[in-house]
DNA sequence: TATGAATGAGTGTTCATTCAT
DNA sequence: TATGAATGAACACTCATTCAT
């Protein structure tokens, strides 16, 4: 009883060990450098003993992504109640979000480019009907009607909306892991840029804007 | 003489040939499954003759690189005189920039997520004072400079507006890319959305919007 | 000692087990398919605890190989004395083996191809005598005894007679066997042709058949 | 152009050795053992040099398969029309036959025994209209024709018989070759017996042979 | 200039077997 | 008695690269 319970113990550490070092792999040479070999080589354990552990690869792969995934969601769902403004939860949405994702670069990386539909079911986002699935867009997504609740502005524009602010987020993420000599301050300003004023900017659209109006 | 430039120009013309089957494939099967084999087999040569004209595989990758950075920046500036207003100049780039992305996209997502130096040396843009190097940065620039002559915006937040122009544009293309089964409707209507509207929305700022004021 | 039958007899139920598994396996997969991990997966054991009930893969393969032979043979025997003449009880007896061998195809030709010497101490039945010693021929045997009593044939001729059924008899099971796609229908017709007709040819001879002569 | 030939020789020399040396290994060790590095030790070459030469493991099989049935044939059909009477016809064919197999044994089981599809499409043998479509069988056919001509025998039957000399021949190699310890005698009197006797039994049936039907 | 032969390292995966517990 | 952790050898196959010709 105490053994099985060590033995659990056990196999989730390795699991665990074989994961991260999976992790680390993919983020110093990439999602498609991983190999079994390697991880086995890392941990200094047989190539076989991996599937143990493991039913392949894919599992392998898998699991890294959802962990990425999972802790992604967290920083982000974390940060859900916190303030009182619809805006106010989106700027801290956005701002937890690119925190989380900076913490694990290239994990992060791996888990957004991947193109097998494992990793699309968790990370499609364009999709018409994406806000009431995706639980990411759905947070954005809430948070726009209420600041638009009581104007007359069409659902799908509002989704659209949501949708933009993530595909700029991620732009955003994806040029500060891709430009990695980018200093400190650099980097802050314009993350606080983006989430301060750009998201500002993108969620509010332009209805009354006279002023810019003229601008142009 | 007469013979040497032809001999060069032969060399010139295979080196194409091989760049433009490297393409092709990076475009079909991307660029974790290019193989110098896969290469010679289309060309009909065999896989020793390529490394007459390469050093090795990387030299061709740089090369292919190179090239796509090349097309997208030909493919944005060409749009770059065509409109009238500065905010219509921005769309109809941003419009292009989109387009010719999209025309490429495998490639395109190698040139854009490659960390290397030489990479970086064409696609950088967040670094500060990008908007004076970068070409494409610098045409964005511009746009926004007669946007708002004769208001006071400082410099800075104007190399960051357009900074973030170019970080959204790209994470739209990423997730586009990425997400390959989207109808080509929902496609259109994205892409519309960013050009039309959020490309204007960042662009503007939100000086004035007292209206929006009201929602937050 | 109570203790000690029991043990004994939940050893033998046990290795039971194993050899009814690797049986199955064998059955529906083929004699290479069989692994060690199929049969313990299948008894949900570990792979470990088989090698406390054997030695190896080998000693479950020999084990299995020799349980066949005697399904095999007791099919046969159990056929022996329920028909009156000798031509009948041949007849009968090459029925109940070959339906008795595609009862269990792949148990049978993993049998019957084996070349190692303990397959061959059961399977071998060309050799100079092997009517006097291999039970299945030596009913055969008798059966021919009877029929020719009186006549004038060499004991030797007879021996070689039943060893041309054996072998004639192999080869269409084994035919049938490969040629799996055969229709219920021809396999039928193939059958009663052969035990009805054939059998009946080889066993008889053609001592008399001045009708035949007048054909060759 | 002198080159060119030499080239073409030496391939054919190379894929030759492999074949050869892949037969060896299917004749000493079974199909199932046949493995390329096994092939590529042997001839001292490395594994990847095989791929060369053959798209992969089953175009070999494949080709060591097609060789061993091309051999068979061959040897049958020379033989086909040097006896006059169909009879004797039939009896060298099966002889020549028997010859051929015995000198290829484990390439000829592994053939015969082969139970894929294009395995199949050679040796199936038991179908309903076998005796239009095969080679083998068709000659045995036409002799038995030949044998029964002007006398009132189903065509049905007339292949059924074909069918069942070809079962009984390959159901005696089959055993001939398993049983390997046989004395030379031994086999030859079987052999002799076989084709000299047993055949002419099956083929010529029992229409007549009042002198047998006392016997049973 | 161009080829094809050849290699060695690498890929994911399966398996029989051993051993400490 | 039974387990699960672990290994090492084997498997088919792919690839970048070298080299003699």
């Amino acid at each position: 009883m105490a053994v099985e319970k060590r033995r659990e113990r056990e196999i989730e550490e390795m699991k665990e060990l074989i994961l991260t070092t999976a992790s680390e792999i993919i983020a110093t040479e990439g999602l498609d450098k991983l190999s079994i070999r390697k991880i086995a080589n890392k941990i200094e354990y047989s190539p076989s003993i991996i599937y143990h552990y493991f039913k392949d690869k894919d599992e392998i792969i898998g699991n890294v992504m959802q962990r990425g995934y999972k802790k992604i969601l967290s920083a982000v769902s974390s940060a859900k109640m916190e303030q009182e403004t619809p805006i106010d939860r989106v700027k801290q949405m956005t701002k937890n979000y690119i925190r989380a994702a900076l913490h694990m670069p290239e994990e992060f990386m791996a888990v957004q480019l991947n193109q097998s539909e494992i990793a699309l079911k968790h990370t499609a986002s364009l999709f018409k009907g994406a806000s009431k699935e995706k639980p990411a867009l759905t947070a954005l997504y809430q948070c726009l009607q209420e600041m638009y609740a009581g104007h007359d502005v069409s659902e799908d524009k509002l989704e659209m909306t949501g949708q933009m602010i993530v595909v700029a987020t991620l732009g955003l993420i994806f040029k500060l892991i891709i430009e990695k000599d980018i200093d400190e301050e650099q980097r802050e300003r314009l993350i606080d840029f983006y989430t301060e004023d750009i998201v500002l900017r993108i969620a509010k659209g332009t209805h009354n804007d006279n002023y810019i109006e003229s601008l142009s």
